[in-house]
DNA sequence: GCATAACCTAGTATTTTAGTAAAGTATTAT
DNA sequence: ATAATACTTTACTAAAATACTAGGTTATGC
């Protein structure tokens, strides 16, 4: 799991289109007015959303993008996957054969590493966004990861 | 807090270090061929890992690197800092001067996601890693981000 | 049939990533 | 002292990812 700011836009832009989601579709130049974020790069984002299932489209006047699942549905983890293509961590490009156990255990590491952010990603919808709760309330579900004291 | 596969070098290259830290320093040289990374690459990662306290340099014959602190001490978040440079995640330059709630809304939400993330990535140290933990396991302890469920 | 808005393709500037190259500086074993 | 070692610094470069631009096409509601 990769953590840029291409990701970053996706999740702005699905919120919007959650919060603005009353059965009208929203159209992507009023998400790039609101969002700030140019029409044409939303375009290539929403291409991937579309691909991956997680928004629908109407062609047309009045048309534009609706989620194509219930917010509750939609989790961060599927919208950054959905744009963000999966980089191998692994240097052995996942065959296994690193010289030594040591290279091997940094690409466990590293895959291990993915696996909590990821399912951390997993534990937060679009949902429990637009419904305000923060984050950290989120994450102390039961179903989700607790946070760390501070 | 950014993911990428820089941060993923350095965190490779300390956990190295770390496993091969006894008294006498690591040079540089050596972590390049068993890690697989470009000498002069992680030159560069070093003088900023140096510059954090991270690590400490010794010149001369038989020089090299070792950890600044113990293992225990140095968390995986200190280690992609030092080489990351924070992005500034909000739109606004943490002026709070976006137009609405809504930008707002994303501004606080992916700060909050940074801020878990990193709390994850400070209850992991490298003294975790070389013990052979398995990060999963860390991640259960008391202090730190138990896992989702799957 | 016309405006709207999605859809598609190609290109491009900028930044980041990862690595090279070269010259220099400090340390220390001999 | 001197050579060897090894870090330090600067500058440069190739490749990739990011963010955006331009120009078109296709579908559709009015």
């Amino acid at each position: 799991m990769k953590l840029t700011t291409k990701g970053r836009y996706a999740v702005t832009a699905m919120l919007d289109l959650a919060l603005h989601d009353n059965n009208v579709p929203v159209n992507l130049a009023d998400i790039s007015t609101r969002q700030v974020i140019s029409l044409a790069y939303l375009e290539q984002l929403f291409s991937r959303l579309r691909k991956e299932g997680l928004v629908s489209s109407a062609r047309g006047p009045g048309g534009g993008y609706k989620l194509a699942k219930a917010a509750s549905e939609i989790s961060l983890s599927q919208i950054i996957d959905a744009v963000d293509e999966s980089v191998d961590a692994t240097r052995c490009g996942g065959q296994m054969n690193c010289q030594g156990e040591e290279q091997c255990l940094t690409h466990d590491l590293w895959e291990d590493l993915s696996t909590q952010i990821r399912g951390f990603m997993t534990g937060v919808t679009l949902a429990d966004l637009t419904s305000r709760r923060s984050v950290k309330t989120v994450s102390q579900r039961q179903n989700a990861i607790p946070m760390v004291q501070h």
